[in-house]
DNA sequence: CGAAGTTTTGACACGGATCAAGTGAGGTGG
DNA sequence: CCACCTCACTTGATCCGTGTCAAAACTTCG
């Protein structure tokens, strides 16, 4: 099924009821394919749909003057634009790396379910407020880390929420950004970028080759990435409302 | 009243019947003051009430490593902690700028109002959306503009906010905060920050003595800034869902 | 096989950090 | 009411991380 990554991460932190697990199966989707740098939604455009990326990776990414800034990356299980429900109109833009497959919901169908179910309100709503205190840590980092522990950051963090949807296999998981998009994620250069890159490469923390990422030390990147996984809320106690 | 401030602000963007607004003015709340420097919430707790600005500013702020990150800035007819209700235990500090004064909704309560009221939860879940949408610009601030222009973006931001809730008199406002307080919300240094600061007022844009800063042009501050208020979501159509 | 995009390398420039010291203003106590 | 203390602001000198420019090596794909 094509929501089955979004349903086990939504229920790894909200205890979702089978009733509520069917209603969210009961969804009518229209599934998608995107290529390589495909835009999903443009700056300006107003949403009727919201997608939930079943396969590949996408980014929301701003354009600030002559440079682009990629604000957030989203893997399977994640609704990158769930905001668009009650914000249609994007202040950036949704594009996809590497092929990726969504499964857009029509916004109609997701405001009837949720008037008619307020534990289902509750559990995305708390989806968008984790999707909020991503960006409060990625402030942070830029605001306070090196370019080297940016860059480990981004890995950190990647591993960890693909980990949680079951995408991370021995610490190594599929990796289509090039480093021009990495120099966009972390306000640097591509030239600082493939610099600290080959950086954490001789100090044994991780390979890189063909579109895979493999993290050989992800105790010691976590302290130079100053990481801690608590922002991203997943071992807070499971709650029912 | 103390929540006037908040209701005129939600009013703005969120077209509230009456019956909505003497629903929020019912809620028991309990005023509670703060000393500049003073913490209302820190990593770490568990909040079981919302908090609502309702005079002086409060900021988020994490520790990474040695320093200290100011994540974004709230005025009054905020409710910086909103979050809470779904993510009680903070992943960072929140505190007072000088003296502020904050209203506390017990979590219980907010609880049983949504509850019983579809609309105002999403009024609510709404204002979470655009507490986002700030954190994602100020992303894209501090990954791609220089010094000059972050300063200058955040005076743009908080002279957009303030007038919402009709605390800013002729491109003048209060401004308690100190040149640290600048360099840590635009992850600089203080030294440069003053620096920058004194360029500003050379070029004629600002002026800024004893907590007050009154904003000279602020059309070409804002290109400065290259600042578009569009991710504050105030102009969307007011909507009712 | 050629073309285009990505990664890599080197040389150099610059924005902003750091260190250190001095100035000024508000607050407190004698 | 003045002397002092503290904290914020200011200034100057120097250093370093990262940006910029340019070109080469490698990869991918038509």
């Amino acid at each position: 099924m094509s929501l089955e990554r979004l349903i086990g991460r939504l229920q790894a932190v909200n205890d979702l009821s089978p009733m509520e697990r069917d209603q969210l199966l009961g969804l009518p989707i229209k599934l998608k394919q995107f290529a390589d740098g495909e835009y999903i939604l443009r700056e300006g455009d107003t949403a009727t749909h919201c997608g939930a990326v079943v396969s590949g990776y996408v980014f929301r990414q701003k354009i600030v003057g002559s440079r682009s800034q990629i604000l957030a990356l989203y893997v399977p299980g994640d609704i990158p634009d769930l905001h668009t429900l009650h914000l249609p109109r994007m202040d950036h833009d949704l594009c996809s790396v590497g092929p990726s497959t969504v499964a857009f919901i029509p916004h109609s169908d997701l405001h009837s379910l949720l008037t008619s179910s307020a534990p289902l309100t509750h559990v995305f709503w708390r989806d968008t407020l984790t999707d909020g205190a991503v960006f409060r840590e990625w402030v942070a980092v830029l605001g306070t880390l090196s370019a080297l522990s940016r860059i480990a950051h981004l890995f950190c963090e990647l591993a960890f929420r693909l980990e949680v949807v079951g995408l991370l296999r021995n610490n190594s998981f599929e990796f289509p950004f090039t480093q021009q998009n990495m120099a966009d994620a972390c306000g640097l250069s591509v030239v600082h970028v493939n610099r600290m890159v080959q950086e954490l490469r001789s100090r044994g923390l991780i390979e890189w080759k063909k579109g895979e990422v493999l993290l050989l030390n992800r105790g010691e990147l976590e302290t130079l990435a100053e990481f801690n996984a608590d922002y991203l809320h997943i071992d807070d106690d499971t709650r029912r409302i």
